[in-house]
DNA sequence: GCCTGGCACTCTCCGCGCGTGAGTGCCAGC
DNA sequence: GCTGGCACTCACGCGCGGAGAGTGCCAGGC
């Protein structure tokens, strides 16, 4: 992050500036180290090689561009592109075919694990990417209603619905036995008595109520304790998801067509726990974060990028949507379309909000 | 399939036998072609590196192994592979170890999704290969009860459970209003009504019931019958799940050490359809399927084999479980691994059948 | 008749050297 | 301050040749 705000606009002159801007987007569209030769023929300058690679000469001395070797061309750096997001770049807005495919793939699902499963790979599709959805812990949010439902004799499927449409499963082994009757009754008091809280509020509700004198007396209020406690317990296998999608997508770039570093990539995108980290420090910020190679461990260690937004409802920021590629990739089209789908994602998800309220 | 009883065990002297064998067993090892000299230091055989040369010659001829190039060792051919399996290899048990990892694995989850998704991953685990795990369609199951759950006004959450304990949730999007009394009463009409029944008699009852005269006169009958529709009707999604887990495990195989293969074969998994239409035909049979190569269409060209298995209760065969994974694997420790899985699947999913019944 | 050592042959793999081309830095001149 | 010129440096591709592994075939021995 330190590297972040470290240059100002200011900092270089209109010549650099768009010499920079050409560099930056002659090799995010080649791959390729750009020389003075290939920049000097593109001709927005009105300069010969030789004075270019003065101009480039200093971008290098800023720690903005750098030589594979010597004798190459010029790469931007980490910090080039950052330069580049904050000064340089001109967004490229989604087409109204764009606009409406995401639209239309985000509106399509109901349940809310379709809808970011969805979300992820069609980021991928159109962004030719990877695609990372990541829903933190549902511990924190409100629960809307929560049902139970005869599976077995001892076997309970706890339905909880939280009140940003999260549906969450969980089958419950039981020393009691419970009839319908008695689960219909025990989920209607047990919806009308904690909707609106959050699992951790209900669990330590229900721990204080096992103090009480009346849940000694009354079976049927032993047995929904029980249940209720049995449920919010241990909601681990939700703490959160993380949905990667579309990795095959890195098989077409040029910078990962040797083995070693495919397989590098590959592991690095198995290793989940490392990128909820960065997703869940994302998770406070508001508005679109990008992330170019060594401004996070992660992208560091792999020289990838991560173009990512929260989503969720007004009342709660639900998660991370986003994108990861190599640091070469088109922040222009990108960053819109990461915001796009964000927002998309956001407004489906307040509509069920309200909708279901 | 053609190919898979063509040649008998007697149409090879135990001499060759031995030494395709060997090949075999040496080839899967290492994954070099096997030279004359090096089948000769083994210690073996009695024999000059001429000799056995002579009768690798003749195994060529009958098509059970093949040279790279000229002046290159012999690998098997599928054919080899197949006769291999057949007739030379003896399974290595698995060990108390690796059988308690299993039955552990196996036991922990409860819900049947998380359960085969587990015995996906713990089987590419334990193989180092590609795990597998198809489910085909519910439809053809009977289930065990279906509830409704209110989750908005006009939406509700079904939960329709199999006999076999698979879950599945839909969400209905209703014109209807309904109330939570009404759910329970659906829910358990329905349930009590339908309970035997897979979900396509259902909807056949269904229908036929729509033409009665007392849907017309009562109103929640209505409702009932047009939200059962809604649950059964399309449960597309759900038509079949194939878990595909663990496909990193190919980058450390020499034989897509290359950026090219390795890019054709990730492809080829993420190409589920196939590999679905394949487990599908072996659904039909028992007891473990391998596949060797030419064998089947998918398997031919990717060079790869896999070996499955049914699962399933004995009332009903659930699905198929394997291991995807290039032709030169250790067949003797897969076989037994699916084998033995497979029945630990089953028999899992049997118990929860009773205990749930 | 079968096994064996020997021999010539083939083919892959690896390292080497070289030329080419792209690109640079520096300098002198306009 | 821009420009052309020049010498220098690398990476890349190519051809070559030797080493090594393996083969097929043949003639001789038990």
């Amino acid at each position: 992050m330190a590297l972040k705000h470290d240059l100002h606009e200011s900092d270089l002159d209109p010549r650099a500036r768009e010499v920079l801007r050409e560099i930056v987007l002659q090799h995010i569209d080649s791959g390729e180290p750009i020389g003075s030769r290939t920049l000097a023929k593109c001709g927005k300058f009105q300069l010969s090689p030789a004075s270019l690679r003065n101009v480039m000469a200093d971008l290098e001395d800023q720690g903005l561009l750098q030589q594979p070797h010597t004798s190459a061309g010029r790469i931007p750096t980490d910090r080039g592109y950052r330069f580049f997001i904050n000064h340089l770049m001109t967004s490229r807005a989604l087409s109204l075919r764009e606009r409406e495919t995401i639209e239309k793939e985000v509106g399509a699902a109901s349940e809310i694990d379709h809808v970011l499963h969805q979300a992820g790979s069609l980021l991928s599709k159109m962004s030719d990417q990877v695609g990372v959805v990541f829903m933190p812990t549902l511990l924190q949010f409100a629960i809307r209603s929560m049902d139970f439902i005869l599976i077995g004799d001892t076997k309970i499927q706890c339905v909880i619905v939280g009140v940003n449409g999260v549906v969450v499963n969980k089958i419950i082994d039981t020393r009691f036995v419970f009839t319908r009757d008695e689960l219909e009754k025990i989920s209607r008091f047990i919806t009308i008595e904690f909707a609106g809280s959050t699992l951790e509020m209900i669990r330590r509700r229900l721990i204080r109520m096992t103090e009480q004198e009346r849940a000694y007396h009354d079976q049927l209020m032993q047995k929904t304790i029980s249940l209720g406690i049995e449920a919010v317990n241990d909601v681990a296998p939700f703490e959160h998801e993380l949905y990667v999608e579309g990795a095959a997508s890195i098989l077409n770039k040029p910078e990962f067509s040797d083995a070693a570093s495919l397989r590098k990539t590959f592991l690095a995108l198995q290793e989940k726990e490392k990128l909820v980290d960065i997703l869940e420090t994302c998770l406070s910020e508001e508005g679109l974060q990008i992330l170019i190679g060594s401004e996070s461990d992660f992208t560091q260690v792999h020289n990838f990028s991560i173009v990512a937004r929260r989503y969720g409802s007004t009342s709660a920021p639900l998660g991370m949507v986003g994108i990861i590629g190599p640091m070469r990739m088109e922040y222009a089209r990108m960053a819109p379309l990461v915001d796009y789908l964000s927002r998309a994602l956001s407004r489906k998800i307040e509509e069920e909000e309200e909708h279901g309220s």
